[in-house]
RNA sequence: UGGGGCGUAGCCAAGCGGUAAGGCAGCGGUUUUUGGUACCGCCAUUCCCAGGUUCGAAUCCUGGCGCCCCAA
């Protein structure tokens, strides 16, 4: 068959190609260009810029398919980049990866794909596509080290129809490298991709703070009375949870971020025992099954490197919100994603909203001393 | 200017004659495509200053300086 191809440049979607190229599909490759790569190209560990659709266009080469590199800068900046920014500008803690995925990737690739005469998408994320009796299903990877599913549970079963996953039964990292090598491709040791792919040498802050200068602004640090303990640089520094960076010191323990309240430009802090919660609530959410109209139990994991957690799981279809009762209370960051799985299987992916109003209750009290 | 207490890293703080604990903050590193978490490492040649006693002082003595409390 005719398949897309995604090209990072990086080892792992190049062995996708070569894979598919060897097992005699009709193979396209594609690569985006998403950012200045002239800033970028310096940047070990980025993607989809400069060198890295160089060493895309060399591995096309090398396995003699059509290639073709699209400039998406205007469309990652808005989708992606600003949307990062926004998010950090209402207090919340963005998930590039996740929105780069949603919208540049599978939603544009699978209708290029379309466009192109291709029966699938394939990229090389490590996730395994099932095909169940309701229809495709979303699996974690075989080697749990390298699950990226959680990165992908926004894609919508339309797309997901049109996905392949080739590198979800590896089984590890070594192997994809191996595959690389002896498929003769040239960047079998290129590193891997770390870190936000936009953001130059990490600092982030700077780089929302160009496009919502408001994030940088200097603001109170105070606890849950409301008593001002510091002052911060700017709340786009700042995620729930965080507990370096606060410049609070002479306490007998380390005080963690508890809430960030954008419009009066406070960071709310409290002991560690004190964060934690049971209750999450998630919108935008993005079923992978059908929807539950009972309080389903699943597996909730809210942050890219952390095991799921049990808890129980309410649909509301009316009001287009999720709400997950975790058995045991963790710390919540809102803006990242909330992703519900029965065993291997993605069940949805929505986005944390910000904390409950039970949750906040002591943190309003502050305000009304202020 | 009577009485008492105290001055150890940015902050809190142990030490009480034998060659500067610990915590917080900070810095650096590791950590599966985000942020954070976690973990590892670093962080006072020097104890308010100046003399003195001693083989040896942050620890004892003397004198300064600076704080704090009580009392009027």
């Amino acid at each position: 068959m005719r398949v897309l191809v995604a090209m990072s440049g990086g080892v792992d979607s190049s062995v996708v190609a070569g894979l598919l190229k060897e097992q005699g599909h009709d193979v396209i490759g594609a690569t985006l260009q998403l950012y200045d790569h002239g800033a970028a190209v310096q940047k070990k560990g980025a993607c989809c810029a400069g060198q890295d659709i160089h060493d895309a266009r060399q591995v096309a080469d090398r396995l003699d398919i059509p290639h073709y590199v699209l400039d998406r800068e205007a469309r990652f900046r808005r989708a992606v980049i600003e949307d990062f920014a926004d998010s950090y500008a209402r207090g919340e803690t963005p998930i590039p990866c996740i929105r780069c995925n949603q919208t540049v990737k599978f939603q544009d690739l699978v209708g290029l794909a379309e466009d192109l005469g291709c029966e699938a998408l394939a990229t090389g994320h490590y996730a395994r596509r099932l095909d169940g009796p309701e229809g495709p299903e979303l699996h974690r990877a075989a080697d749990p080290a390298r699950d990226q599913s959680y990165f992908l549970a926004m894609t919508t079963r339309t797309q997901l129809s049109r996905v392949l996953f080739p590198l979800g039964a590896m089984p590890d990292k070594a192997a994809v490298r191996a595959e690389a090598a002896r498929l003769g491709l040239p960047v079998a040791e290129k590193p891997d991709s770390q870190d936000i792919c936009f953001v130059p040498a990490g600092h982030y802050a700077e780089t929302v703070a160009k496009l919502r200068p408001e994030t940088a602004e200097p603001g109170e640090i105070v606890d849950h009375s409301g008593q001002v303990l510091g002052t911060h640089r700017g709340i786009g520094r700042y995620t729930v949870g965080q507990g370096k960076g606060l410049g609070i010191g002479g306490l007998a323990e380390p005080l963690y971020v508890a809430a960030v309240d954008a419009p009066r430009r406070r960071i709310v802090v409290a002991p560690r025992a004190a964060l934690p919660q049971a209750e999450v609530m998630a919108g935008d959410v993005n079923w992978l099954c059908p929807q539950p109209a009972a309080p389903i139990r699943v597996h909730a994991k809210l942050r890219g490197r952390e095991a799921p957690r049990s808890a129980m799981a309410s649909w509301d279809a009316a009001t287009g919100l999720l709400r997950v009762v975790l058995d045991t209370p963790n710390v919540v960051a809102p803006g990242q994603a909330c992703v519900l799985y029965d065993g291997d299987r993605v069940l949805a992916g929505g986005f944390i909203r910000a904390a409950s109003a039970h949750a906040s209750a002591g943190i309003d009290s502050g305000e009304a001393a202020a």
